[in-house]
DNA sequence: ATCCCCATGTAAGCGGTTACATGATTGG
DNA sequence: CCAATCATGTAACCGCTTACATGGGGAT
């Protein structure tokens, strides 16, 4: 139940309305925790209906602007400092392949895991660019945003590197300890 | 939709019952794609329909056994090297909390982090126990196992250190460039 | 006999995704 | 006036979790 809180997190900078939501999940949260409209609106409701957050002004084409309320403050602060986050990478599709790699042939398996270094490197890529972008910016989430920004690259770094060893691994595997060439 | 193709991974190896597959879910694919007995029951009846998979045998207790079929076999290939696996970690409410970082007391935030290092270097002792216990078998599973393992150690690694350095950062951020003591 | 393990199944609920549906307002 | 954007909402479906439910068979 993180989208809520992700909600209470944002409405604590300030109001705003599920359309303002939605596009501050889009361009700050989409790489933690991406969230589309149907569901936001839906949150709002059931967080309003549970008083941590109530509509403070209406405006133009039925607009809602929704404020944190204090007991909404004492949840989310519940939440950062009480609940234990979930575990990261609890599944992954990724590492259930490699289980299963023994199935395909050798140039297949190697292709598998050439590909997976490979595409956790654009992942790099692409974020030390969102890096360049995001640099400025004093705001709490800006700030707190290139914190969360720092673990990506590490950890696409980290992926892409044991890509690589695995791929090396695989000789390893099929050409075994006393092996010698000719 | 990676359930079914971890089915039929495991299957692969040879026939076994739901009963035995959840057993294996447990001790091996746990880490990576864990599944619950409901789950796999309605599963296993899902598949055979589907026409990859069929009952072998049937024992004692209305036990059923499943073997993969060519079908099946097909379908686990073209998921192996033509499904491009799901991005790894989309969505973590560990990182979610970190934009919301601000809300709290330095002290809280702190303790947040540190808290972070210490799960993460926990866990990543729990994997070396691990690995000492996995370290034989040379079947298919526990080959690939200890590669997909060998993941989890570098990961946790890159979460510890990330949390230690995201630490030192939060002193950074609250005394900014300029400023001396005293 | 009794207890533990083997063994399979059903049902309710929850959060997330995709698609459908509708309409007002503003800027060019 | 027309298009883009603002703005909110509903419904169907899917996979996962938790809990409930039932009963047979083997070991001591």
């Amino acid at each position: 139940m993180s989208l809520r809180h992700a909600v209470l997190g944002l409405l604590s900078e300030g109001p705003a309305s599920g359309y303002d939501l939605l596009k501050i999940f889009e361009i700050s949260l989409a790489n933690v925790w991406p969230a589309t409209q149907s569901q936001l609106y839906g949150e709002l409701g059931r967080l309003a209906d549970a008083g941590f957050v109530t509509v403070v002004a209406e405006g133009p084409r039925g607009r809602k602007e929704y404020a944190i309320t204090d007991a909404g403050r004492a949840e989310l602060h519940r939440w950062l400092v009480e609940v234990e986050p979930t575990p990261v990478a609890r599944r992954s599709d990724m590492l259930l392949r490699v289980f299963f790699l023994g199935v395909l042939e050798p140039e297949e398996a190697r292709t598998y895991l050439r590909r997976r270094a490979e595409a956790a490197d654009e992942n790099h890529r692409n974020l030390s660019e969102l890096r360049k972008v995001v640099s400025e910016g004093e705001d709490s989430l800006s700030v707190y945003g290139r914190m969360a920004l720092e673990w990506g690259l590490r950890f696409t770094a980290t992926q892409r590197d044991w890509a690589e060893w695995a791929e090396q691994e695989l000789d390893r595997i099929r050409k075994p300890q006393g092996a010698s060439e000719s």
